[in-house]
DNA sequence: CTGTCCTATCTTTTT
DNA sequence: GATAGGACAG
């Protein structure tokens, strides 16, 4: 028997020895699918697969760090140095820009993010002269992402005879043409020019050739493309292992399809398939509550997670006036157990549905002198000064970069007004060339104001003349000379009053610096662009993955808990209408909500403790909440119907409600003032 | 063109 | 309750 097969179960075994053909792994929370994951690529290599010739995919930066690692440990030292292990959006980048050419895209195309994303969403807006007000343009990006993951262009929409629909396909389409023209992909491009990249045959068959081993991890979250390209590098060897559980399948949202986990065995007609049922995680306890949770749900794999852990503690659920009752007594508790019990602190977690909660627990954890780790949330990336920074560099890597150009054109103010960069982008559009070349040739154009083009022409020449700094070792520099060289303390003074405020700004812009630097010592190939990429893929990565985790609490939202256990975890806001969430109760999709919950008390090894309140502030109005249907299922019970009749009164009135009350506030709002300025 | 005040919206989750 | 974007005055 292989060394990478001992101890593990006859189903995990089997998993891991099954290497020809697709396969299906089934795993349910805490059954130990990473560590088939790890053997089995582990089990490859000492059956003599090339390590090159292994691919194996994750959703997140931290699964796939995490498969890396755990892969070196386990095989001879250097072996696992040619393995294939990578997000699909950053094992996408690399193949765009390795295969440019067959993909049609330059080289050195930038990636955008959520931020970006509005921005060129609002532009596109603003260009057909539709209103936020009438098309929110955060609902627009959420529905051209889910066109784009149906591999849907603009122009099926644009020809429907709906008028909202070939609305959206207007939008849709100048929404891609701001991008285009910026150079810039989104992240759901990112996949869709990988498929389309694939559908070259000749590309095809290189990569088809090369990796022979698919892999791919938490399976259920796979979307169209992601799917697609899986699919299409398969081929025929069709030696793809996918892993996955359908019970924790929560990003339906962005365009996930769990069916592709449910029909995996006809897309696959000899696929083996293993089921994982053995939690080697949680107590009895904590399983018998989510089976009992997860059981209530229509369409899912019938299966039974079993405890192999000895008895522990009863879930436990406790009722609090409102969320800062809340905060203080999970705190609390946190301190009770640490004194008492002596647990350390990096064993605790407090899980949220949505991301302003964690807010007054800060308060707490801060008044209690209680270190803590928040994951997600707002994170250093989403800093005005790391955003302005970061524009700066991609103007430097990209000066037809509109989207960061329009930025900081006139950041910190250079006499750039708004009509002066209207009237430049409309030569733009006429003369289709890129923003920068008006600004540099804008002598040539009369309806171009000129003191401010001038302006502008000055601020693109002073970074046209950090270009020469973006190789590794120059990073750190290159970012020194750029704040110097716009200015940037004058934007800080400009905007913050404060001289504390000002200190903790300026430490943001070092910490660029610092980026940069640690950036560079990476290798020989680390410049500009591949800093900016490491950037925008990785921003919801904790970065302190140093010793400053060590002895925290860790605050964070259930979708970036999974994959995670902790010892002990608090699952806050257990109400109707915040899980389940009000939106999906509305849209009437409580499965994955179900299934939220369900990660969520799959977390915890030891003890589960679940809060909620009576009363919680909801956009500043306080308002009464019912607990939440899955803690009535959690205990075996059927949540009663006046619990369920509450959420849908609610959702049901509020549409109803709103605009009437607004509209009224409105006008009796502009009366007063009119009567005070007469 | 810049600064200030007011308003509307946000709050589901993220690569 | 914050914050970003719009309206308006200087």
């Amino acid at each position: 028997m292989s060394r990478f097969t001992k101890g593990l179960n006859p189903e995990q075994r089997k998993a891991v020895e099954t290497t020809e053909g697709p396969l299906l792994v089934l795993a349910g929370a805490g059954t130990g699918k990473t560590r088939v994951i790890t053997h089995r690529i582990a089990y490859l290599l000492e059956k003599g697969v090339p390590a090159s010739s292994v691919l194996a995919m994750t959703f997140t930066n931290r699964a796939a760090g995490e498969m890396k690692s755990r892969i070196a440990g386990l095989v001879p030292k250097g072996g696992a140095k040619n393995l294939t292990v990578g997000t699909f959006h950053s094992l996408c980048v690399k193949a765009l820009r390795r295969y440019s050419k067959q993909a049609g895209i330059r080289p050195g195309f930038g990636i955008c993010d959520a931020d970006d994303q509005l921005v060129a969403m609002k532009q596109a807006l603003r260009e057909l002269q539709i209103p936020e007000s009438s098309l929110n343009p955060r609902i627009c990006l959420s529905r051209v992402s889910l066109l784009k993951n149906r591999l849907t262009g603009p122009e099926v929409l644009i020809a429907s005879s709906d008028e909202g629909e070939s609305n959206l396909g207007r939008v849709y389409q100048r929404y891609d043409a701001a991008l285009r023209v910026s150079g810039v992909l989104d992240f759901d491009d990112l996949l869709l020019y990988m498929v389309r990249l694939l559908e070259d045959r000749p590309t095809l068959a290189l990569f088809r050739k090369r990796y022979r081993y698919l892999l791919v991890d938490e399976y259920q979250d796979t979307n169209g493309p992601q799917y697609s390209i899986v699919q299409s590098i398969s081929g025929k060897h069709q030696n793809v292992c996918v892993v996955g559980d359908d019970d924790q399948s929560i990003y339906g949202w962005r365009g996930a399809d769990v069916s592709k986990i449910l029909n995996f065995g006809k897309d696959f007609p000899d696929a083996t398939i293993v089921r994982l049922e053995t939690n080697y995680r949680s107590t009895p306890q904590i399983i018998k509550g989510a089976n009992a949770v997860i059981r209530n749900n229509a369409s899912r794999h019938e299966k039974a997670l079993r405890a192999a852990a000895a008895d522990g503690d009863a879930i436990i659920s406790k009722r609090l006036p409102d969320e800062e009752a809340e905060a203080q007594f999970v705190v609390e508790d946190i301190l009770d157990r640490v004194r008492s019990e002596q647990i350390p602190l990096s064993d605790f977690s407090i899980l949220f549905r949505t991301a302003i909660q964690p807010r007054v627990f800060e308060v707490q954890l801060r008044h209690y002198g209680i270190p803590y780790n928040l994951v997600g949330g707002m994170s250093f990336f989403d800093r005005k000064e790391v955003r302005d920074i970061l524009a700066y560099l991609k103007i430097v890597a990209n000066p037809d970069d509109e989207l960061s150009l329009l930025r900081v054109i006139n950041t910190p103010p250079r006499g750039i007004g708004t009509t002066s960069i209207e009237k430049m982008l409309v030569v733009a559009a006429e003369q289709s060339i890129p923003l920068a070349q008006v600004i540099h040739r804008n002598d040539q154009f009369p309806e171009v104001p000129p003191a401010p083009a001038q302006s502008a022409q000055r601020f693109l020449e002073s970074l046209d003349g950090l270009r020469g700094l973006q190789s590794g070792p120059d990073l750190v520099n290159l970012v020194r000379e750029l704040v110097n060289v716009v200015d940037y303390d004058a934007e800080i003074r400009k905007r913050y009053t404060d001289e504390e405020v000002r200190i903790k700004r300026r430490a943001a812009v070092s910490e660029i610096m610092n980026m940069a630097e640690w950036h560079a010592r990476r290798g020989a190939k680390a410049n500009l662009t591949s800093f900016l990429e490491d950037v925008v893929l990785s921003e919801n990565d904790d970065r302190e993955s140093d010793e400053e985790k060590g002895e925290r609490v860790t605050l964070m939202t259930l979708h970036s808990a999974k994959g995670l256990e902790f010892s002990q975890v608090y699952l806050a806001g257990a109400e109707e209408g915040l899980l389940p969430h009000g939106r999906s109760i509305q849209d009437g999709d409580i499965e994955e909500e179900r299934r939220l919950a369900y990660v969520g008390i799959t977390r915890a090894r030891h003890r589960l403790t679940v809060t909620y309140v009576q009363s919680r502030a909801k956009y500043g109005r306080r308002e009464g909440v019912m607990p939440s249907r899955f803690l009535y299922e959690m205990h075996g019970e059927e949540a009663p119907k006046e619990v369920i009749a509450h959420a849908q009164r609610a959702v049901v009135e509020e549409p109803e409600k709103k605009p009437a009350k607004k509209k009224a506030k409105k006008t009796a709002k502009k009366r007063a003032k009119r009567k005070r300025r007469s």
